[in-house]
DNA sequence: TTGACAATTGAACATCGTTCATATAACTCT
DNA sequence: AGAGTTATATGAACGATGTTCAATTGTCAA
């Protein structure tokens, strides 16, 4: 059979995107198989290769989607002004969205290209827009920190909390309370922003 | 063939455990096979799950390994008291570390185990042993701040060291200068225990 | 010398990512 | 309407993977 033309090429990008994610996030990143993902469009496993690359892409594309859906869940937050109060904020919502997606947010992490690859523009692009948040969130600091300082702390803010995440999520620093994750991000931000402001 | 007594069962622990290492640090984690570390210590693969359950078993004794040479790595320098100080120190180690053993490295924490299973304990002592050094460099705020809140910070700055050596080496939060790790890091460090010390 | 034991082997199995010649549905043109 | 072209979809085939286990054979004690 042939040109079935039962679905847009669009559309089947969207079903083996949807079908890669749902195998991730019942049986975790080790479950996904480009087979899986064709059985579970009710294709065969050419097609696959007609809408990616290969199966590297094909992760890269499912792992975009969770940055878009962290993007999201991100931007429905309200800022105060309150620099420390809205960072908090933000950090709460990363945490919950790592617990409540643990699959796809570990897929995000676990996949490293084949060497000498890297990543393609379009996906750092999200990343940027993640950073923006967070730089937004800490732009009531301009004027008393730099633009180029204000870039560096959200950085900072950003790998921290991703290593605590990685670290509370994937191994356990669980010696803390209930919540190491909660705890220790709190403690980030509190004393980040707090030597951050000192030099006022 | 049986029985060759070549080597003991420790020599041979040790002969894949380096097969396996050297075969990382060449070509990177998906370089591993079962297969590759047999050959390269001239036996049949077979004999591989002699030694280990399986290749998840292999790869957390290389990790072990490689978590036992940060540590080294991380006790040979002498602290001087002042804590921002001593902490750098400890963070610019630790950089350098992944940087010069980068496929090493990635290997702790792309790997992940099959769903259910945990680390086991003398594993996870080791990573103890770790957050213990940088305890240690905290340890003159307890003059200052409970013992509870400097194993809080030890963590803390263990992770969030983690997630920005995670993302400057996998990724690129590189629009900074041209050694962005060490320039995120030293920003961390000192705001945040800034931000402890301001509470005295 | 013999028998029991333990170490080592590698063929075999299911599964994986990937390729590509083949088949056919849909579109174009006369 | 019919013929020709193009784009899409297929799935058998390939080489490589992790893992198992019956068979083989070196070593030791009796």
């Amino acid at each position: 059979m042939a040109r079935r033309y039962d679905h847009s090429r669009e559309e089947l990008l969207q079903m083996a995107i949807q079908a890669a994610r749902s195998l991730i996030i019942e049986e975790g990143t080790k479950a996904l198989t480009v087979r899986k993902v064709a059985t579970k469009m009710g294709y065969a496993v050419g097609t696959i290769y007609n809408l990616f690359n290969n199966v590297d892409d094909l992760i890269i594309h499912l792992n975009a989607t969770t940055l878009d859906a962290l993007h999201n869940n991100l931007t429905t937050i309200v800022f105060s002004g309150n620099v420390e109060s809205d960072i908090k904020k933000l950090s709460h919502s990363y945490i919950d969205f790592t617990f409540q997606n643990l699959n796809l947010w570990n897929a995000l992490f676990e996949h490293s290209l084949p060497k000498g690859e890297t990543l393609p523009d379009w996906y750092n692009k999200k990343i940027d827009l993640l950073l923006n948040i967070v730089e937004a969130a800490l732009a009531p600091l301009k004027t008393t920190i730099s633009e180029e300082e204000i870039k560096k702390a959200a950085r900072v803010l950003w790998s921290s909390l991703h290593g605590i995440c990685s670290l509370a999520t994937a191994d356990k620093l669980k010696i803390m309370t209930k919540d190491p994750a909660i705890e220790l991000s709190n403690s980030l931000v509190t004393n980040y922003i707090a030597g951050l402001q000192q030099f006022k």
